[in-house]
DNA sequence: GAACTAAGATTCTCTTAGCAG
DNA sequence: CTGCTAAGAGAATCTTAGTTC
């Protein structure tokens, strides 16, 4: 997926989205928070996602956005 | 823990602490990352916790956290 | 096409200076 | 003291107009 499809998909307008999705990915830019919200649909992953500094919490976040409910209550109680 | 508090512990200049944090907590501004990061330090939570939109998202994130390293792989392995 | 960048225009946050409970 | 807010100052992003591969 391009850059472009990225945001013209995320709702930005179509002469604007390279642009300012390339200056998201190399963090130049920082999006608002409405946009990276937009962002984490089109990218199917939790918006926490995109806030992520460390490796572990970013996979389980994504492991956890992916799983099935069962699966979901099971990782919550081996948590407690 | 006040707001003037929390933004001096976090870095914040003691005359801005109280309105910068207030705004934050209000929604009407949105802090950098870098704060976020050094807010997320005193408040002892990740700072992917500061940008969740999801309640079970938030709730996962904290406990993951909180919790021991045999936990955290428990809770992995069950999202498999 | 696709990824990327500079620079002025625009829009945001930040600081200052307060008010109310 | 604590939570909160308005408004000008300051600093960020956004749009336009490109370059490079």
């Amino acid at each position: 997926m391009s850059q472009k499809q990225l945001g013209i998909e995320a709702g930005l307008d179509e002469f604007v989205a390279s642009t300012r999705i390339n200056r998201y990915e190399q963090g130049v830019h920082a999006p608002d928070f409405q946009i990276a919200m937009r962002l984490a649909e089109v990218l199917q992953v939790p918006v926490a996602f995109l806030y992520c500094d460390a490796d572990e919490m970013a996979q389980m976040i994504l492991a956890f956005h992916r799983a099935s409910k069962p699966q979901r209550r099971q990782a919550l109680a081996a948590l407690q």
